[in-house]
DNA sequence: CCGGGATGGTTTCGATATAAACTATCTCGC
DNA sequence: GCGAGATAGTTTATATCGAAACCATCCCGG
């Protein structure tokens, strides 16, 4: 049907775009593998996310948790409902200001969060860490050199150079 | 409370774990933009996905298109309920199949999903397209062996050997 | 002190997602 | 043919997400 302009046999298979779409299923792949791995232990992945997170720091704000999980205040008001629900998390008063809650992991919330980091970790280092640590290596730079573009073409577009 | 066996001061920054958690936050700033973009055009992601998918290979069923974007077929039965009312797609009779409905674009769905993966093209292109062009070959490299390293893990996890 | 703007949370709406139950249709073996 | 099982789509319930409207509280300048 098409022209096709250029027979193209193999194309060039490390055009950015193709390697964009790898990076997708591979992210899907992943996500999906430790995903599934969570789940045998009640949790989904947003749940984990906000039980790893809080292992690492208690007591943080809503509003402080929404910005380390990268989704909106409203979005993390709903989770920690569910969480409450689910015995994991507490809501406490905070001292200074009346307007937040300090969120604060339950003993079950810690060691669920414990256990789900450890399945994390055990799938990464199985997969990727199977790979020569030079690879490992090299990913991680290019990923940095990546993102550095990334936030270079952020600025560029948005007039924030203060 | 944990003895941390070495004191581990600025520890492995490229350890597999680490290195996973940067290539999530990368995923999440690149379809954020991309997703920014998009909706300019008045499209998801989702909705793009299934637009471009469609452009690549019209009369797909629903199960079809469900496969190529990882999704449940319940989830696809509503997007494109979007779609048809957003004029965008056709749900035609199948002639050999009366139970199942073939995909078709509408021109606007078809000039839609162009515009779309321009935008998609263009951004990957000035940011992932700045690197070197063997830091993007290295990329590809790394990711599809990490995706290899992925599938054994999965099929050493499930017997699915025959 | 007081009023206006900023900030922390909640709620609502619509889109996206899975799982599971359900309907309609197809297919295959007998 | 005919019935059992597979398959295509829909629907429902629940979770996750952004955006926006909203309330309570805080903070700061005058």
């Amino acid at each position: 049907m098409e022209p096709l302009p250029p027979p193209d046999p193999a194309a060039d298979e490390t055009e950015p775009l193709r390697v964009w779409f790898r990076f997708l299923r591979l992210h899907r792949r992943v996500s999906a593998a430790i995903a599934g791995e969570l789940r045998t232990l009640g949790l989904s992945i947003p749940q984990f996310d906000a039980l790893s997170t809080l292992s690492e720091q208690e007591g943080l704000t809503q509003q402080d948790l929404a910005a380390r999980l990268y989704v909106t205040k409203g979005n993390v008001s709903g989770l920690v409902d569910r969480l409450v629900e689910a015995g994991l998390v507490e809501r406490r008063a905070s001292p200074a200001d009346r307007r937040s809650h300090a969120l604060h992991l339950t003993p079950a919330g810690l060691s669920l969060a414990e256990a789900g980091i450890a399945v994390q970790a055990a799938y990464v280092r199985r997969t990727l860490g199977r790979l020569p640590e030079r690879d490992v290596a090299e990913l991680d730079r290019v990923v940095r050199a990546w993102r550095a573009a990334a936030r270079d073409d952020e600025e560029s577009r948005c007039p924030t150079p203060s």
